[in-house]
DNA sequence: GTCTATAAATTGATAGAC
DNA sequence: GTCTATCAATTTATAGAC
């Protein structure tokens, strides 16, 4: 009687499908990707295709949930160390977030919904929910409990905070990534990155150095 | 003897097909529009479509092209007035700016990039110079203007600031409109946004009042 | 340059046997 | 569920007449 959480019982083909077709849009787009690109990758018919999924449609928000999915549990919800300084801490936790987003699957995830986005929104919003909204939540938390310890004495709203913290992180590389202009990223460019947002939160919002 | 820069001698048909694929691409996205569309939009038969471009490809990179044009000659370069403080003079420049950055056919050009970019790289790259580069560039001059004036004295490097006050600007607000789940944006959200921008980057680096 | 008509290939999707 | 074989529609692209 296990009360795991994992998705239980799926058919091997269907994951060899579902995983197959994931690398597939990740790497190509959803429009230049054809069934029959599918169904050679994973190793099926096509007709095992169709059995499975009603449609390329069906198959890619498939595709997209799930990966919403694993792209929150990727990101450690527990990165609160506040045995550092506000600026220090934002920096850390800065610097692994932005590490993730800029991850070349995460972009890559990115680039497909923007695309197909206009086009089935209700993958957008999954997306949106999934990512964003949900960073800038634990953020959020994060931020409530550094101003109820004193270190943090706001004098905006904490939403805006959290949103101008996440807007300084992306930064100009963010957008190159999305791009796909980027070559592979340093790590110290994304460390530099985060401490510059952390800086420029705690020096507006920070409480005095006593 | 004119010595106009606009682009001398281009054919009717062309610019018809020009501007029927434009709308398409924009509203559909690359993969879906397929020449039978652009040639009726156009109003021209397809021999023609193919008498002007080699291919979809070299239609579309076209388009591409020529929007990134139009879109720099969109923002006026001369905004600086210097008779308001530093905060407003950001703010209102920050606002007439993201009002541009969320204008529907600014964000479908956006999204179209991002969504071929990985396929056609020297596309994403034309982008990225004539926007994002170019709109940098003038802030910086902007910048360091007021620099010189005395009414900036930052601690940190001028294209850091530039950067920064560029990222307080498109917020989130940007990112869901690039995902197109933003309905219709209000003046007063843009104004809203931009006035937290220009509120941020002169407590971190303006003058102190004297 | 421009058209009508069509070629040639690829696409998403299914029928029927096992 | 899974396969082989195939359909019907659509796609990009071109021949040939004007």
């Amino acid at each position: 009687m296990s009360l795991s959480l994992a998705p239980p019982e799926i058919s091997p083909k269907r994951r060899a499908i579902l995983d197959a077709a994931a690398e597939l849009f990740m790497k190509e787009g959803f429009g230049p990707v054809s069934m029959d690109a599918v169904a050679r990758g994973a190793q099926v018919s096509k007709a095992t295709l169709y059995a499975h999924f009603t449609g390329k449609d069906a198959l890619f928000q498939e595709i997209i949930e799930e990966s919403c999915q694993k792209m929150q549990a990727l990101v450690p919800q527990a990165l609160a160390n506040h045995a550092q300084p506000l600026e220090a801490a934002l920096a850390e936790l800065g610097a692994h977030w932005l590490g993730f987003l800029l991850r070349p699957r995460v972009r890559a995830l990115h680039r497909v919904v923007v695309a197909e986005g206009a086009r089935v929104p209700e993958l957008a919003q999954a997306f949106y929910t999934a990512g964003p909204v949900t960073l800038r939540g634990w953020l959020l938390d994060w931020l409530a409990g550094e101003a109820a310890r004193g270190r943090l004495q706001p004098d905006a709203p904490l939403p805006l905070v959290a949103e101008q913290f996440f807007s300084l992180l992306r930064g100009d590389l963010f957008l190159r990534a999305t791009l796909g202009l980027s070559g592979p990223i340093g790590e110290e460019e994304v460390r530099t990155l985060a401490e510059a947002a952390a800086r420029a939160i705690a020096r507006l919002y920070g409480a005095p150095p006593a």
